[in-house]
DNA sequence: AGTTAACTCATTTTT
DNA sequence: TGAGTTAACT
């Protein structure tokens, strides 16, 4: 390993092997380069590899970091724990989770299940208000509050409710067995706390811990990290300040304050060579996070030259927009040097954007894709499978029992289930647990008891048989006898009304078992870090591993199209040429008139990192567009363009738009207003 | 039990 | 504009 590409700043950052070390790391400094040899150093330098981690908040940076970890220092790189947080969280739980009363067989629910869990606990069945109150749930748990503490800090009557329903939703999830995404922090955090016995073994195991994208922890993985490296602190925080976008999500700045006061022995070391933008984007990036308050100065420069000067495109309203963004792609690309799709992203701030760029793009004939959006795991049908593994790992997982049991319907109605849950509730049993109960023939005929007996020797007879599946070819086979077994692609066909639907949904599970065996045959990598290496492991095993995910990375090499993606979405990427649309004020600001005075300052000041994220995408050519007028609920509002564009500093770092995308830009209006009349004209001839 | 018709309401989102 | 949910109906 060389050290010799590194700057001076990323060496100092390298070469820091003890202690605490808090790598500030400006957008496009080169910091996944600075991890990756870190911890190729500490290896070289004697420390053993299983006893280093890096701990990122994707699944995505985890497996990019292991990639690039491995491209680096080759084998040896298999053995560091690359994980996200959450994934250090449930190998902390399933190893030492007993001492909370937890069994390693746990299971992780999703947030539609604990929606649905919230309003079984909670008085109304409105979706908004479960949303509101998983919401502050969830934000209280980011703090580490229990729901006692949560209680006694509530300041209204609603508050104090929603407390209470907290204790309520905690004691369901205790009999589940099963914890939600915060628990998976919070819970080793308490055990931690609790048991020194626990903390003191994984102190020991734990030689340095490496920290991604610092600046997005909340206080209990705060807390985490501190348990974890104990007093002699050897661990480096990687992150940046003016790239915190999280705030609403429990992320806090007050961990980068509290840091060099809880070490002071901490070494800062400043990272504010850009690698990635010319110099014009870097001007107006920096000109755009300026006003906000600095934690720690730090000034981006770039030595790839001045570049092509930012563009503000001003539009007439969001279609118009659309389609110069789309004018914009075809005339860059055109010119001069040859240009591939992927090099060009549009980025936007809220999801619904992306609706009329796909339109303009496929007008276009531009191929795309959309980043974000909904996962592979968010769909019913891998839900469905998903539910029926869960319950071979964990029977008391009542809302996969339920899942399970109803999917593909199998003759048991709602009556049914409820007996079953009255029973369950009745004898502080699992729905599982209540299938064999004697009582159950009092209460329902037994033609039901019949078919409730028959799913459960089902679960167990598939348990037993997924527990020694070991291989890729075994769980093909296994995976495929089940599906057939269950009917589900029939029940997907009944379900669908259109065939090329239920087709569709059809191929997804397919893919899915797919991917399934493939880690069973270990060559796929485990990116939730539930065990490294590459060997074969049981369709049980992985089955543990999977509620973690959210993409089959292994099928998403980018293939060469634009990208669409929210602002959020884009931290960590980056393209030759990125479009920022809907740059207008109430926008991107996000309305700022109804926050409470004196959080309107916060606000902004994520907004302004927000916009300098976007901004920072860029390599090559930016373009910033906003419209004149915008659509706001069902009415159409006059609009104005972001404080944030006049504060790029336009007449220095910006030009004019070309006229020629001007043209371009009008034929293709012209298109688009034939197209809509055709439209309209196919949708009347259809009545 | 399952389907349709009216009705509401819209940031950012990973795990 | 559309998705997602509820209530009522068959």
């Amino acid at each position: 390993m060389s050290v010799d590409r590194l700057n001076l700043a990323q060496q100092d950052a390298v070469n820091h092997l003890r202690g605490p070390c808090l790598v500030l790391a400006g957008a496009g400094s080169g910091k996944t380069r600075v991890i990756t040899h870190k911890i190729g150093r500490l290896i070289q330098t004697g420390l053993e590899a299983k006893r280093v981690a890096a701990i990122t908040f994707t699944n995505k940076a985890a497996s990019e970091m292991r990639e690039r970890a491995r491209h680096l220092i080759g084998k040896a790189a298999g053995e560091v724990l690359i994980c996200t947080f959450h994934a250090l969280g449930v190998r902390l739980l399933r190893e030492d989770g007993a001492t909370m009363g937890l069994k390693p067989q746990f299971s992780i629910l999703d947030s539609d299940e604990c929606l649905s869990l919230l309003k079984d606990c909670g008085t109304t069945t409105d979706a908004a208000t479960a949303r509101q109150w998983q919401w502050t749930i969830s934000r209280w748990k980011s703090e580490g509050l229990t729901p006692e503490e949560a209680l006694a800090q509530a300041t209204s009557e609603g508050e104090r409710e929603t407390a209470r329903l907290m204790a309520h939703y905690h004691e369901r999830l205790v009999a589940y067995q099963g914890v939600d995404f915060d628990d998976l922090i919070g819970m080793p955090l308490r055990m931690l706390r609790n048991h020194a016995s626990v903390s003191e073994k994984w102190q020991t195991r734990l030689g340095h811990v490496l920290v991604d994208e610092y600046q997005d922890t909340n206080a209990t993985q705060y807390e985490l990290l501190k348990l974890l490296v104990g007093t002699e602190g050897n661990f480096t925080a990687v992150g940046d300040d003016d790239q915190s976008i999280y705030g609403w999500r429990g992320a806090t700045l007050d961990n980068l304050k509290r840091l060099p006061l809880d070490y002071p022995r901490l070494k800062i070391i400043k990272l504010e060579q850009n690698y990635r933008s010319t110099s014009a984007i870097l001007r107006a990036a920096n000109n755009v996070i300026g006003p906000n308050p600095k934690l720690f100065p730090k000034r981006l420069f770039s030595e790839l030259g001045e570049g092509e000067p930012v563009r503000v495109v001003d539009c007439d309203h969001e279609m118009h927009e659309a389609e110069r963004a789309s004018a914009r792609i075809q005339s860059l690309r055109a010119s001069s040097v040859q240009k591939e799709w992927r090099d060009f992203a549009i980025l936007y701030r809220a999801n619904h954007q992306a609706r009329l760029f796909e339109q303009a793009l496929r007008r276009a004939q531009i191929p795309y894709k959309v980043s974000g959006g909904q996962s592979f795991f968010d769909r019913a049908e891998i839900k469905d499978l998903c539910s029926w593994f869960r319950l071979w790992i964990n029977e008391d997982d009542d809302p996969a029992f339920m899942r399970a049991i109803t999917t593909p319907k199998r003759g048991i109605g709602h009556q049914t289930l409820a007996q079953l849950g009255d029973l369950a509730t009745k004898y502080h049993l699992s729905l599982f647990g209540a299938l064999f109960s004697h009582s159950l023939g009092g209460v329902l005929s037994a033609r039901a008891v019949g078919s409730l007996q028959e799913f459960g020797r089902c679960v167990n007879d598939l348990q037993h048989r997924a527990r020694h599946t070991i291989g890729e070819e075994a769980a093909k086979v296994f995976l495929s006898d089940w599906l057939k077994d269950i009917g589900y692609e029939k029940y997907l066909q009944d379900a669908e009304e259109s065939d090329k639907l239920a087709a569709s949904r059809w191929n997804n599970v397919l893919d899915f078992c797919e991917w399934m065996a493939g880690r069973c045959g270990g060559r796929i990598d485990d990116a939730a870090g539930a065990s490294g290496g590459s060997e074969s492991k049981s369709l049980l095993d992985v089955a543990q591993t999977i509620s973690l995910l959210s993409t089959l990375s292994e099928r998403e090499q980018d293939p060469n199209v634009v990208t669409l993606s929210t602002l959020h979405a884009s931290k960590g990427l980056e393209w030759p040429h990125v479009i920022l649309a809907g740059v207008n004020e109430g926008l991107l600001p996000f309305r700022t008139d109804d926050a409470p005075a004196d959080a309107v300052v916060a606000r902004i000041e994520e907004e302004r990192r927000l916009m300098y994220v976007g901004i920072t995408r860029a390599r090559q050519t930016l373009a910033v567009s906003w419209t004149r007028r915008r659509k706001k609920g069902r009415e159409i509002i006059a609009a104005q363009p972001s404080r944030f564009i006049a504060e790029m500093a336009l007449d220095q770092t910006t030009a004019r738009e070309d006229p020629r995308a001007k043209l371009k830009a009008l034929r293709a209006e012209f298109a688009l207003k034939a197209a809509v009349t055709e439209q309209a004209a196919q949708a009347a001839s259809k009545d």
